[in-house]
DNA sequence: ATGGTTGCAACGCAA
């Protein structure tokens, strides 16, 4: 029996939340931390800021925008940073393994507003990752898909269904998404152990939302079904929201007991 | 009220 601790953060600039990141991880002490939106080339990567922190980290970025990392307590093998069958010059895909679990980190398209061409890229994009996924799942059965998903999946996981109902986010064709990506074989960790918990994973900076409780669930925890069956905590850290300068999103983290 | 805030990097774009 093992015990396995991943989790995924959307840091909004590597550059400005390394304290934050370098201070979570020495209280938090993930096996595993998925980052999302580092908005930094790979020549600029804190490589070694990680090293000291006794991680290893690979990384996918690019400037301004996007750009994923993983970073790992073990060496990252069969590193993967393209869904195949996708041209696309943004970062957002970061695949590595983790011992013996394949971890895939995502940053998934915001897709702006339903009526936008960034909208119709993101449900291209979930259709090709849906597609990467079934193959990938037959290859490694013990899988953990993680990242800001930009996707509130049900009611329960947003503020304010009402006002959010057929917005981008919240949109019926975005959740069919998200759940056929579970119907593949996976569960969602948070929703599996907290069936009726309303927690929130991102807040807008605007309007004092946070303070206003006015957040939605888009940063997910996916375990195959055989991992999520070991998957024994799940939970967002919101207190990370309430810091200074905090990023828009809370660390979501789960925790497996591996046999 | 089609607002507001943040980050990047350049006076707009993306979230």
């Amino acid at each position: 029996m093992r015990l396995f601790k991943i989790a995924t953060w959307n840091v909004n600039s590597l550059r400005v939340r390394l304290p934050h990141v370098l201070a979570w991880l020495k209280e938090a002490k993930p096996d595993v931390l998925a980052l999302q939106e580092t908005k930094l080339p790979d020549a600029d990567f804190p490589s070694a800021a990680f090293i000291d922190a006794g991680y290893d980290a690979v990384f996918s970025g690019q400037r301004t925008y996007n750009g994923v990392a993983v970073i790992s307590r073990t060496k990252p093998t069969d590193i993967l940073t393209d869904l195949p069958g996708l041209e696309d010059p943004q970062r957002r895909v970061l695949g590595m393994v983790a011992g013996d679990i394949r971890v895939l980190d995502l940053y998934v398209p915001n897709g702006e507003s339903v009526n936008s061409e960034k909208y119709q890229y993101k449900l291209n994009w979930l259709k090709k990752l849906d597609l990467f996924l079934k193959r990938e799942l037959q290859k490694h059965p013990r899988m953990i898909v993680l990242g800001d998903f930009n996707i509130a999946p049900e009611d329960i996981d947003v503020h304010d269904p009402a006002l959010w109902e057929g917005q981008v986010l919240f949109s019926v064709p975005e959740r069919k998404a998200f759940k056929s990506l579970l119907q593949l074989g996976f569960a969602d960790c948070f929703r599996q152990i907290n069936p009726q918990e309303k927690s929130y994973s991102w807040w807008d900076y605007r309007m004092n939302a946070f303070r206003r409780g006015m957040g939605l669930r888009i940063d997910h925890i996916l375990a195959s079904v055989p991992l999520a069956s070991q998957c024994v905590k799940c939970y967002i850290d919101k207190s990370q929201r309430g810091l200074e300068r905090p990023s828009d999103h809370a660390p979501v983290v789960a925790e497996f007991r591996l046999t």
